[in-house]
DNA sequence: AAGATTACCGAATTTTGTTCGGTCCGATGG
DNA sequence: CCATCGGACCGAACAAAATTCGGTAATCTT
């Protein structure tokens, strides 16, 4: 994971479509060692996959909120609940007074508060606290 | 927008590495018509881009925070300082008490530290709640 | 229903991905 | 200090994929 590796995984980030060589121009290096380097850092996980960006709002999902889940039980156990509502984009384990954060997308605030219902039903869980966002100022990957 | 589209998106979210000819296969069209059809769904912004999943553990990421920015002033023409700090990987407008909520994704909890900081100085702002996540149960592209 | 538009297929063409032998450099250890 | 080893690189050969395009069928427009 030298320089070399960073500007690459910067570079994917930004557009995982262009070439090798121009990949490997950028850089400073051939298309055929380009191509080692990135087998490499997928290999070793630090690139996990090649992907599409999405526009939410084209795909029925305009409306996003992040809902603070409060438990009276361990919630450790409980991912494949929440993976379980196809609405949930992320879910994390947090510190604090709220136990589980998840970020959701859906079409309307109705559907919204059809997650909230669902997210009651998970056992253990005991109250929520949606927060809706109003408007986004930017989504992007990672630093480097 | 028909079914077909939606598959190729979904699939594409999946694995954005496979040839046109494979995705044709698995939504019924031929290698042309499909790469037309992925190419108009780049031309009308539903597929924004073509980018890699990078383990931010092993770029120097660990720590994550979702972070609750108060303010005393209207932060909407803010996005630029927020933009500011590499650091903040999401900036979202929301509703209720806070007014901006960020995530934040640094290597160690003194990083994390310094990102408040120079969240303060932002114009306008007048606190911040910090959320440390323990544990991720998972993130996860759009449903279609 | 005629005309126009769009989507599709399949093959030709160009570009890219992928593999491989040989070279260079730095590390290892005798 | 020098010989050996391993890793990274280059450049060319080969294989595969992207991209383009003419022709055809389906769909929409009027």
């Amino acid at each position: 994971m030298d320089d070399i590796d960073r500007a690459l995984v910067l570079r994917l980030q930004q557009d995982a479509g262009q070439s090798y060589a121009a990949l490997g121009t950028a850089v400073g290096l051939s298309a055929g060692a380009t191509h080692e380097r990135v087998r490499k850092l997928r290999e070793r996980g630090v690139i996990r996959r090649t992907t599409v960006d999405v526009d939410p709002a084209a795909v029925g999902s305009g409306v996003l909120a992040y809902v603070m889940v409060d438990s009276n039980a361990w919630m450790g156990e409980s991912a494949e609940d929440f993976a379980a509502i196809p609405e949930i984009q992320e879910a994390h384990i947090i510190a604090g007074s709220a136990s589980v954060l998840v970020k959701v997308r859906t079409a309307s605030t109705e559907q919204l508060q059809d997650v909230l219902r669902r997210l009651y039903a998970i056992n253990g869980v005991s109250g929520t606290h949606a927060t809706v966002v109003l408007d986004t100022f930017f989504e992007r990957p990672l630093p480097l």
